[in-house]
DNA sequence: ATGTTTGCAAAAGGTTTGCATATAT
DNA sequence: ATATATGCAAACCTTTTGCAAACAT
């Protein structure tokens, strides 16, 4: 049995309907190990699932934000993008010139959201941030 | 004669048109003392040239912002803002549920910035990022 | 049986494009 | 005179909404 089974159950349990094109949007997700757009997923999932539609993908998406095993981010790019994030809570490191990632631990932003808490009362909402500059390799070579 | 127009005439010298419709786009957005969206800028204009388009605001923005004169950001509401940013660099503090913006000062994210570098060797590209976070008072009116 | 989810179509929002006319140089 | 910017209309993209039919429970 599929992991994401099992992670599905847990939700079922919790009082949520189960259908094929959740469990299929989950599964795409948790198992593409990064991330992805709507039309991402829609056009993974064309082929076994011909009339999935868009507001579908949205709306389970959606959900499983919600259900907190998904999140969502805004990197500026004209769509949101997703990826699952129930086990490993991380943070990228972009390179602006080569576009290598880096993961950063979730912690890299502690300081900075204590800062937002102490400094302006905010209650930081940021999951799966992405954080740009130049990687060493890419300095180095611009200083030719 | 306003400053604007010394800023404009420099413009002009490095080969660029100036009309009437950039002159009060470049007036505006450096007079608001803040951040505005193109129907913030059609708005404001609107009294005074009744025939300004969205397309137009668009086109002037945009070369604003590639004459460096203006940072186009993207707070994930859904439209992108536009700023004066000649003389004050900054960042933003943005409350996820009512969308307020605070300004903050460069250098708040001075010690992230330290820590990408020190720690992974990168050299950060972040001009004008926006921070998210929920508001105090959105806090607030959710505990009840 | 009941209430939720789906698929479809269409709307809504911000942003962009094509093109003839007007305009800055 | 000439090349560029404007205004208008319409297209484009992502995202959302309304609703009847399908479906999970």
């Amino acid at each position: 049995m599929a992991h994401h089974l099992e992670t599905a159950r847990c939700l079922q349990e919790g009082g949520h309907r189960l259908t094929p094109q959740r469990l299929a949007v989950l599964e795409v997700i948790k198992g593409c190990g990064g991330h992805m757009t709507v039309s991402d997923v829609l056009e993974r999932l064309e082929p076994q699932y011909p009339r999935l539609t868009v507001p579908t993908v949205y709306r389970n998406l959606q959900w499983l934000k919600e259900c907190g095993l998904v999140a969502e981010t805004d990197l500026g790019g004209g769509c949101h993008i997703y990826e699952y994030i129930a086990d490993h809570r991380h943070h990228h490191l972009v390179c602006v010139s080569c576009r290598r990632v880096i993961d950063l631990p979730s912690s890299f932003l502690n300081p900075l959201f204590e800062a937002m808490n102490r400094e302006f009362g905010f209650a930081p909402c940021m999951e799966h941030v992405g954080l740009f500059g130049l990687c060493p390799d890419c300095q180095q070579s611009r200083k030719g």
